[in-house]
Parts: structure tokens; C-alpha cells; sequence
DNA sequence: ATTGACGTACGTACAGCGTACGTGACACGC
DNA sequence: GCGTGTCACGTACGCTGTACGTACGTCAAT
């Protein structure tokens, strides 16, 4: 019997497998062993199955959020499940990230991360704007990392940036070394720390403003 | 007399006007009142073109570098700078953002951006990292911004989680108000700040270990 | 002046795309 | 038996990117 779900998880995996390129409607269907158009019986259009993978794929982000455990910590946590989805399905985070998607799907990990901002002492504003924040590197970084490398951040080593004139480009090329090479997990957690140390101390600001006299609270651990 | 320049313009025009799925080659071809077969004299593919848009969006970065100026301000203006073409040609940045281009036009970007960090003091590793940092933020808030969508709908959480429970998603639903809401210039600058002030307390570090004493050196303005 | 090569624009043709529409098989409450 | 739905299917239409063959201009060498 043909359903929803089927289609989706048969879409995800064709895009993990040849790439997103490779989807369409009668490459589904064919791989279900199924007619074009029975697709529709269950999908309104292609953008709609695309809008829903992306959902498939957020939905799949797995959170075991503690909280008794210090909001960096928390925030650190929800950073990296949302990054191991992403490389655990690379080429559908694609498809999750350059489209619009306007569901409850994705609620759920902004409820948890609101939720911790909260704790971590930011009013209701401040806490949006840290997310929204939060959002932009985590994405940002993703789209580096997954392989559609956004404008200038050459990771594919070697042959990208192969043939710069020192002349034209004098520190790129004398930094060739560093931007041929790069470790995912490093920079990634480079910027995670930079950014929770800076809310660490924007939440710290806030608790000295309230109280008159400076705190620990809210800090950054390490 | 047909150039690839003309076809090139064409396709950003048509792409800003009625989006990118509008592109096709028939489209553009009929936009240049020539046969669709034309085109292919001074561009090689579809996907080709598509690179050439991304690069002819990029190269037109206007950078007004002023080296003397505090590096944190030099920061912000190239930030600014790379938004302000993105607000310029919001739906080709999509297509910039969602490829992977191997050629030097946005390697000038990248030059000044480094030049600009190692000012800062940061060694060649670290300006790599910063960097890499600072375009993921970047990219990710225009992808916020811009969004996908077909019409300009500035607002992204709106109608989206109209019917949201508040049983079950209860920070969510208190701070609807400012997820509702995004005022994109303001949300851009706030984390702007954070970053900046971020990597200033970062070479004000690598100041202090250099010299064995607190300086101001580096430190972030305002 | 003639010839040949070459670059450019064009038209045709093909395989593949998303999907609107109609058809037939089956299950159900009456 | 009989509407009434649901679901899989096949056909068909108007698109897409582009491979291929053709025709015409210009220029170099003969």
C-alpha cells in the first residue's frame, strides 16, 4: 500500500543516494515499483514532497535536553544534534535549508532552545534575537560543511583555489595552507564557543544590570 | 551581437524579476530576441551560466577598505558591504549561496577580509577560522532574510505557526510577538555586534599573552 | 578573385520533466 | 443491487536542456 511516508522516505533516500538532482517524480515512482501520477494520491505537487522531506529530515533531529544541566551546555547539545542530522542525511539538509518551509516541524527544537534561553536569564526579545542568531551560524556553517560551499570558503582542498597570483591576492596566498585545509569539527566547535561565550557574556551583563553589583551567573563554562 | 556578458546580465534580470525557476534557456533566449541554440555559442551549459550569475552577483561587492580605519569597523563595513548586494539582488544570492563556485571572483572579498583580521593581530590560523566564522553568520542570515519564497514575504515565522499549542509548545506561543515579528537590519547588527565584540575579546586575549599585560589594543569600539 | 576555414545564429529533434484528466478496480453502507 | 469513495494507473500536454546539422558572414591564403 502505497502512503505518504513511503514516498517521503523513498524521496530522502534517492536524494542521499544521487543527489537532489536526481528527483523526480517518475524516479520515485519507479523506485517504489509504482505509476507516476499514484504519487498524487497522496502528494499534492513535487514542492510539496521536497517541503516535506525537509520536514522528515528536521523532525529527526534528536534531543535529550537536561534541564539541570548548565545552559551552555544545553545550547552546546542542541548545536551539535542539529549537526549530526545535517551529516547524517548531507544532501536532503540541502533541500531543508534553501526552502521556505512553513510547518510545526521545526518547532520543536525552537521550543527547547527558546526554552534555555530563557533559563540562561534573557528576556523574551533577547532570546529571539539569540536564536535567530544562533540559527544563521548553525545553518551558515552547515552550508559550508555540506559540501554546497556558499560563496568564498574554498574547503574542498587543493584544486579550488589553485592558481592565485600572489600579487592580486598577497595574504590569501600566503594563508593558502590554512584555507586549503579544513577541519569540520574544529571550526565548527570554534565558533559554537565563540558564540556561547559571547551570550555567556551578554547574560552575565544583564544579571549585573538587574542586581546592581557583578555575578557568576549565567557565565560560560570552561 | 550576442556575448556572454549580455546573456549573463539577462539571466540575473530575469531571475530578480520572476525568480529563479522562471530560468530557462528559451526564456532567456526570447529575452534577447535570439534562438534558444545561441546561447550555447559563449556559454557552455545551463549549470555554467548559473556559476557565471553567482560570480557576476559576487564580483559586484563594492568594498571601500580603509585600511587606517580601526579593524573592527573594517569588520563591520565588509559585512555590511556583501549584505547590502544581497538586499540588491536578493533572489540570485539564493543562487549564490546554493552553489559551489571554483573561480576567483570572490576571492577579493576573502583578501581584504583576511587582510583585515591579520591587522587585527590574529595569526594566519586564526583569521582562517574568524573568517570562516564570520561568512557562516553572514551567509546564514541572508538566507534567513531572503528566503525562498517566490513573493517578498518579510516574514518568516508568521502565519507559519499561527495555530501553535500552547500545551505543547509554551515559550513558543509566549514569544509569538517576537517571533512574529523580525525587523531584518536590527537582527543583523545585533549579531554583528556579538561577533565583533566576540573576536575583539579574542585578540585582546592574543594581545595580553603576547605582552604579559592587559592592553586596549584591539579591543572592540562603542 | 577564388577558395577554404572558421565563428556565429538558427531550426529541428529527442529524451525527460511535472502534472491535468479520465478510466477502471475494489471496498463500503444502504 | 447500488451508488459512492478511494486508489492505482495510462495517456497526453506543454514545458525543459541540449545534441546535431545547416546556413550565412568574415577573413587569410592562394
Amino acid at each position: 500500500m502505497l502512503n505518504r511516508n513511503r514516498i517521503v522516505t523513498a524521496a530522502v533516500e534517492l536524494i542521499e543516494r544521487e543527489g537532489a538532482d536526481a528527483v523526480s517524480m517518475r524516479r520515485i515512482a519507479a523506485e517504489l515499483g509504482v505509476g507516476v501520477m499514484s504519487l498524487y494520491n497522496h502528494v499534492p505537487s513535487k514542492a510539496a514532497l521536497l517541503d516535506a522531506v525537509a520536514e522528515d529530515v528536521l523532525s529527526r533531529i534528536g534531543f535529550t535536553d537536561d534541564p539541570s544541566a548548565h545552559w551552555t551546555d544545553r545550547v552546546r547539545i542542541q548545536a551539535r544534534a542539529f549537526r549530526r542530522i545535517a551529516h547524517h542525511y548531507p544532501r536532503s539538509t540541502m533541500v531543508v535549508v534553501s526552502r521556505q518551509l512553513g510547518s510545526t516541524a521545526g518547532l520543536l527544537p525552537v521550543e527547547r532552545a527558546l526554552a534555555t534561553l530563557r533559563d540562561a536569564g534573557f528576556d523574551g526579545r533577547e532570546a529571539v534575537r539569540m536564536l535567530r542568531m544562533f540559527i544563521a551560524y548553525v545553518v551558515g556553517s552547515l552550508l559550508r560543511e555540506v559540501g554546497v560551499t556558499p560563496t568564498f570558503a574554498p574547503v574542498r582542498a587543493g584544486a579550488a583555489i589553485a592558481d592565485v597570483d600572489p600579487a592580486l591576492f598577497p595574504v590569501v596566498s600566503e594563508l593558502r595552507p590554512h584555507l586549503d585545509s579544513c577541519d569540520h569539527d574544529e571550526e565548527f566547535e570554534f565558533g559554537l564557543e565563540l558564540l556561547v561565550q559571547a551570550m555567556a557574556v551578554r547574560a552575565d551583563a544583564r544579571a549585573d544590570r538587574g542586581t546592581g553589583e557583578p555575578t557568576g551567573r549565567g557565565g560560560a563554562r570552561r
